[in-house]
DNA sequence: ACACCCACTTAGTAGCAGGGAA
DNA sequence: TTCCCTGCTACTAAGTGGGTGT
């Protein structure tokens, strides 16, 4: 099949972030495989070998690993017809490495050409929602039908954890349930539309094993009664939204009422005694120029405020904030001194760590009853958790990298600038006294409450679900299931972009390379963004000539790609591939006659690329194949590390390196942790000692045997066993110790959480914690395990991405 | 083919709470 | 009891990708 690819070369080594925010480390570890057919097995070729030497920490020094600092360069220019006059200089340390490859069955499937989006597609059913409301209400529960990801009939009525008729609007009750009987939607023109039933059919029988609900009839009788009261009684009993039938009509909800937004607090002038000094002199700030001078006051200990682009953005900011008689005096930021306000915020903050048991508890309450008001809404009958219900304070702007408008003022927001948006028949949400919103909205064709724009970028903000909800957790269902079906016709599409290589055009030569990358490496698309607005990162299309160099040869390899640019949140991507041959040649011909700031696909934008995608699968866009590379890993990757007589410990350990490799391949990178040294060194400590502790136990069990040879009682025979045993003890606490060394130090610039939250079917790992018998919780704390629900619940064991 | 807008997902980190070690 | 550490949560920036209008 196409997927073959030949080999990969991986590494991992230290580096830092390029706003200077992370460490500049020394090579952390490398890892190097050869010949390797796929990524999957690199991986866990990789990790076997660590296994096999646990306790030794990971650094596999490999030849190619680069060590030297990384100067990274990033000019900007004329890109085609628009230009830049941009130069970066930046100097990271965060490092990067390693790729993939994969191959799969192949089970060609081809979708129906219909799109799948039944947002907006499909629309033949649609229902008389009353009809239907009043019918699902005299109804029972009824065995549901799967629909595309497995969503069937549900239940009609909820239940909820808690809630004591919160927000509850009865009258509204009967409109808000949605369908849960397929046959209605044959009679329902109106509103609820679902996919047409052919496809809902085929996929059904496709998917239904993995999909299908298993516990679906459980709660239904008590459903039946009133959802939003029961919660009381059975806490447990949760609302299985994946149980239900999905909108289909691009509608996001039928009822929403919330109670709008929480402001940031007012400001709250200085005690007079904390006194702001201009050239050496105390200068009173007027309110509103105060308040934004402890906005940096407050950031003096961060190394923000030495960066000159955040000091002359700041200060540009703050003076449309002052009064013209400041403005005339404060003329240089150099000569303000902020100290006072500096110590007076970090006085604050002592003494409110240092507040009673009381206070505290007190503080505690009054958060809670902010939540339990504000930070629940009322969607479709069932109080759903907000994500994100404060407004966001204003502050100076703290862009990443390195951003061109760090600094900047971020402004209050005010209610003038919120746009509500909710059902018409809900109960508005009221704006603070003596002021109105911007707008009250009634558009259920999307999922947010609230929204703003906000000034930096222009970009608009918005309050939005929990991942809990139905409506976030619908949505990451449906993501894997599109993965899924991406595994289905892989092979086909990587056959294709092969046969691409070859094309006579030039633009589908670049998309085919392309997509190899974003398939081999897991890269982003690379949308392109508007220049001096952002720090300058890139993705896969945005790619510049500067970024990646070509070895003919290296390192005993051939046709060696190395990529060295800032990615997402300028996180360095670094990483030196071995390529076929015609992709190889590829590069070398896209990179003919052009300048270093030269787009290297300069034919390709990831809307051209995703137009591609979109005829090669329903749905398939270019980050769906990071999602289904980084759970095609994951599955790969427990298969092969786990074993089967590991005690529950090394299964986590299993599971955690799984879980790593595919970090690794998505280059989720963290600012290694504060406290990383020195708990590093105390741990050291810790193991030495242990082993100090080993060696006078061994020393004092030679002893013992040395004695009882003499003696030959059964004392002293006890006391060899009993020395025996000590010594054993300790080794295996050393071992332990060691372990979690190794452990914590793999880890060190490698985030976990980002592949569990976004990347990685949920579904695998609940299956693999039934299969071995692991408790979920060691794998997905609480939140995590609200978020997956809906996997916990669903996935049985032998569940198969 | 674009530029722009909008909605929504993905991302790393600051800061804090709470649990265990000293 | 205090101290220390770690994991979690909240926060918000920075992506992706669809749609629209020209």
């Amino acid at each position: 099949m196409s997927g073959d690819h030949t080999h990969n070369d991986s590494q991992i080594e230290s580096g830092s972030r390029v706003n200077g925010k992370s460490i500049l480390g020394p090579t952390l570890f490398c890892i190097k495989v050869s010949e390797c057919r796929e990524h999957k097995v690199q991986i866990a070729v990789i990790w076997r070998r660590r296994m096999e030497k646990l306790g030794d920490p990971i650094r596999l020094p490999v030849a190619g690993c680069e060590q030297d600092a990384h100067k990274h360069k990033d000019k900007h220019k004329d890109k085609e017809h628009r230009h830049k006059d941009h130069k970066k200089e930046k100097e990271r340390e965060r490092s990067k490495y390693s790729n993939s490859e994969h191959k799969d069955l192949l089970e060609k499937k081809h979708r129906d050409k219909e799109k799948v989006k039944q947002k907006d597609g499909v629309d033949r059913h649609k229902d008389k929602e009353r009809r239907k409301e009043e019918k699902m209400r005299s109804l029972d529960g009824k065995p549901k039908k799967e629909k595309e990801n497995g969503f069937a009939s549900p239940p009609r009525v909820k239940s909820e954890p808690d809630n004591d008729g919160f927000y509850h609007s009865p009258k509204h009750e009967k409109l808000l349930k949605r369908e849960r009987d397929d046959n209605d939607l044959e009679f329902t023109p109106k509103k609820i539309k679902v996919e047409n039933d052919k496809k809902a059919k085929k996929r059904k029988l496709e998917d239904e094993e993995d999909i299908k609900p298993k516990k679906k009839r459980k709660d239904k009788k008590g459903d039946v009664a009133d959802g939003k009261k029961k919660g009381k009684k059975e806490p447990e009993e949760k609302w299985k939204w994946w149980e239900e039938e999905r909108y289909t009509d691009g509608s996001k909800w039928r009822f929403l009422e919330h109670k709008g937004p929480v402001f940031a607090p007012p400001y709250e002038p200085l005690p007079n005694k904390v006194k702001f000094y201009y050239d050496g002199k105390h200068f009173k700030l007027s309110e509103k120029a105060e308040e934004v001078a402890t906005f940096f006051a407050k950031m003096l200990d961060h190394e923000y405020t030495t960066k000159d682009i955040f000091r002359k953005n700041f200060f540009k900011d703050w003076r449309k904030e002052m009064t013209s008689e400041e403005k005339g005096k404060i003329t240089d930021l150099n000569k303000c001194d902020f100290n006072e306000l500096n110590d007076y915020f970090k006085v604050q903050s002592e003494a409110r760590k240092q507040m009673s048991k009381e206070q505290k508890q007190r503080l505690k309450e009054e958060n809670e009853r902010l939540l339990q008001e504000y930070g629940f809404c009322v969607m479709d009958n069932h109080k759903e958790r907000i994500a994100n219900f404060r407004i966001e304070p204003p502050g100076l702007f703290r862009g990443r990298g390195d951003h061109p408008k760090m600094g900047m003022l971020k402004r209050r927001i005010r209610p003038e600038d919120i746009i509500i948006n909710c059902s018409k028949d809900s109960k508005h949400p009221k704006p603070p006294p003596g002021t109105k919103w911007k707008e009250v909205r009634h558009d259920n064709k999307v999922t947010w409450l609230v929204s703003w724009t906000e000034n930096i970028q222009g970009s608009i903000k918005y309050i939005m679900l929990n991942p809990s909800s139905r409506i976030k957790g619908e949505k990451d269902w449906q993501k894997y299931e599109t993965a899924r079906r991406l595994k289905k016709s892989v092979s086909q599409i990587r056959a294709q972009y092969r046969e691409d290589w070859k094309s006579k055009e030039m633009r589908i030569r670049q998309r085919s390379v392309a997509l190899y990358f974003i398939d081999k490496l897991a890269l982003r698309a690379g949308n392109e963004k508007e220049e001096g607005e952002t720090a300058d990162t890139v993705g896969c299309c945005s790619l510049r000539v500067e970024h990646i160099k070509l070895y003919p040869e290296k390192d005993g390899q051939e046709f060696v790609v190395e990529f060295d640019f800032l990615g997402k949140d300028s996180i360095r991507y670094y990483n030196k591939v071995p390529v076929e041959k015609r992709v190889f040649k590829n590069l070398q011909l896209f990179m003919e006659n052009k300048q270093p700031e030269d787009d290297l696909f300069d034919r390709l934008n990831t809307s051209i690329l995703n137009k591609h995608l979109q005829e090669l699968m329903d749905g398939l866009t270019a980050k769906v194949f990071r999602t289904y590379n980084a759970s095609i890993t994951l599955q790969q990757q427990l298969k092969e590390l786990t074993s089967p007589e590991e005690n529950i410990p090394a299964k986590i350990l299993s599971y955690n390196r799984a879980n790593r490799a595919v970090a690794i391949l998505c280059n989720h990178q963290r600012a290694p942790p504060k406290t990383f040294e020195k708990s590093m060194q105390n741990l050291q400590t810790k193991i030495d000692a242990k082993k100090h502790q080993l060696l006078d136990a061994k020393r004092e069990l030679k002893s013992a045997k040395a004695d009882a040879k003499v003696r030959r009682d059964e004392k002293s025979k006890k006391m060899v066993e009993s020395k025996k045993k000590a010594v054993q003890r300790i080794e295996e606490q050393l071992m332990k110790l060691e372990v979690q060394a190794t452990d914590r130090e793999e880890n060190k610039q490698i985030a976990l959480g980002t592949s569990k939250l976004n990347y990685l079917d949920p579904r695998i790992s609940v299956a693999w914690c039934k299969k071995w018998n692991v408790p979920i919780e060691k794998i997905y704390n609480k939140t995590q395990r609200e978020k997956f629900a809906w996997a916990i619940d669903m996935a049985e064991e032998d569940y198969e991405f």
